[in-house]
DNA sequence: ACCCTATCTTGACGTTGACAAGATAGCGAC
DNA sequence: GTCGCTATCTTGTCAACGTCAAGATAGGGT
């Protein structure tokens, strides 16, 4: 009397599916906090079945920092009109897919130096380096302010998800950090 | 013929051996990237000996959080004298003793709610509140220009430490630093 | 009808974190 | 001095983990 059903052979592509599994089991319990097998037996397939389409885990990892470098760059852009936008759609990113955002900036955990990774990385970084040049005081201060742009919304996202500002708990993190880009930067400007 | 030295029984304390073994690992392979028994090994001790001191792997690391927030502080006090120094300082710390930062800032790794952490994190964020006071252009954006001066930092060597910035390779992390808060709030005040 | 390949499963191996039980040494009491 | 108590550390063990090798299945081209 077994309760466990058959073999049954998946044969869709389960690349998907795990990367969903994953990206949901990151959310729960960190980058790190999580198994292999543990997140297999959630996706309903064997214990080895992310193996074969990610060779390893940090393969899996790495398949997701392209896929959340991509959808950031997406985000970036997407709010790229407006400038001062630009930070608020950082954090917001951050936040709203944290588990992407976990790995993302954890090159340790993934292989950084895969070509996905480098050249969706690189387009993110632009739309950044575009953006902080219209809040430049000038052009000599154009690589200061892009770091200190960056730097700003980074800072803030990951105090954020680490809890570490009393605000996280309860505040609207998007409005925090509107507010505090415009303090900055409109001095600055 | 055993190579092997017999058991020798260690009587000292281990538990700094085995923090500063912990704070080497971490250092050569990320917060999450090593064992408990390698440790151990490299150590010179049993594989069981760090549970006896810690409990578990979370005890160990919440014991480098401790440490870590303690001379946090530290760092933070020693360079208070001069306001535009503490950014400066919370870089430094964080390259010079990047095991400590990277365990501090990942919650999710230790015991966050230890009475021990808890009170050296207040510690900190107390020296980060009065330094902030002295730059804010107004008593109604104290906490604003906290966040501002706190993200800045730590945005910054967030970054630095994971690659993200293309000066990470050869640049002056403390020289970058102090020219970035020196832009940004020399403008603000 | 056949085979070829991608997809997924099964089985196995060494390592890991954790627990339980045993061994050792220092130290105060008498 | 030796007895026993306790903190310290070791040994032995276990389920779970990541990875590899080998086998099973199914779908598409020929």
């Amino acid at each position: 009397m077994r309760e466990i059903s058959q073999p049954s052979y998946h044969h869709g592509n389960l690349r998907r599916v795990i990367i969903d599994a994953a990206l949901q089991a990151i959310g729960e319990s960190g980058p790190a906090g999580w198994s292999l097998r543990e997140l297999a037996r959630r996706a309903g397939v064997s214990h080895a079945a992310p193996a074969h389409h990610f060779g390893d885990k940090q393969g899996l990892l790495t398949a997701v920092a392209v896929e959340g470098f991509t959808l950031f760059s997406d985000a970036l852009e997407a709010a790229a009109a407006d400038v001062w936008e630009v930070g608020v759609a950082y954090v917001r990113f951050a936040i709203d897919h944290r588990p992407y955002f976990e790995v993302m900036f954890r090159p340790e955990l993934y292989r950084a130096d895969d070509p996905g990774v480098r050249s969706a990385q690189e387009r993110a970084a632009g739309v950044l380096v575009d953006s902080a040049r219209t809040l430049s005081p000038g052009a000599e201060h154009d690589r200061m302010t892009t770091i200190a742009a960056w730097s700003l919304a980074h800072g803030f996202a990951s105090l954020w998800l680490s809890g570490a500002l009393p605000e996280s708990s309860g505040g609207d993190p998007e409005a925090l950090a509107r507010s505090m880009i415009r303090l900055v930067f409109g001095a600055l400007r």
